[in-house]
DNA sequence: CTTTCTAGTTAGTTTTATCTAACTTTTAGT
DNA sequence: ACTAAAAGTTAGATAAAACTAACTAGAAAG
């Protein structure tokens, strides 16, 4: 609802909720601190920011839940990181290093670029049409008048 | 000399010094500010600790220059840029959006993801090794006893 | 029940990176 | 040579994201 753009720090927060819940039901405070890596300190006012931006509940002293907003946008970045780790595994990067850079990627890749290693990842044939564009390429005539 | 880690704001600052003076010759900190997208004293802050660093040198009022160490670490990040941009542009994404991109996936990746992507890059056969990657798997047998 | 330990919170500090405003130096025009 | 504009610098403010230390609530154990 409250449509500020979130940063990367808030993304990864959000995103640690979603995961935590997916594998345990729920989500606290010290498992999220310890996922990413910061004290709890650090949790509690991501999730101040998270709250005042309609994206996850708590109530004091408890589990964070997400909103149904935030459950969307969790998804979505969640969406991109799996796509991204997928695309680092098939290009032969091991899978804890490929889980570290797609954390990184997912927070910053454009749309287009996103789009783009979608592309790559889901194509039917076997050769790729990364090597060989023309494949895609039916010609294209614009009207130039 | 002092290793103290770039962070990666530094490592953009260092990056345009370099490529101002391979294409005009010197790097001024006005140019640099509008190529960064940030303004004059911003520039300068940077300046102050990329000197403290020992990778530029600059006398008061005047050009931005590269010390011998510094003009090694920026050619190293100028070479990460020109691989990931030459990367995204063989997936297909527009020239000006791979340069976007590569600028901010160049500071993250780790030198395995790295590595890869430059095998990526460089097969000399037209069929990927990344589609079919035992092209490259010679059978390697380890002396287990 | 009371005490103790764990989890959560609050307050205040630090670092990085940006900005604006004000000041200084250099360059250029007349 | 003088003055005005452009480029560079310095100082101080702000915001994000982390930290430590100190405090509070809740759970668990006796």
């Amino acid at each position: 609802m409250d449509h500020t753009k979130l940063t990367q720090s808030l993304e990864d927060y959000l995103e640690m909720v979603h995961m935590l819940r997916l594998a345990n039901g729920l989500a606290r405070v010290k498992d999220i601190a310890a996922a990413l890596s910061v004290k709890m300190p650090s949790v509690a006012k991501a999730m101040v920011e998270l709250k005042k931006m309609g994206l996850v509940r708590q109530e004091p002293y408890s589990g964070v839940e997400l909103t149904e907003e935030g459950q969307r946008v969790a998804a979505m970045i969640l969406n991109r990181h799996i796509l991204l780790k997928g695309f680092l595994i098939k290009l032969g990067v091991s899978e804890a290093i490929a889980d570290k850079d797609a954390c990184c990627m997912e927070h910053i890749l454009s749309a287009e670029t996103l789009g783009k290693i979608e592309d790559f990842m889901k194509p039917s044939d076997a050769i790729s049409s990364v090597k060989n564009p023309s494949v895609k390429k039916a010609k294209v005539v614009k009207n130039t008048k």
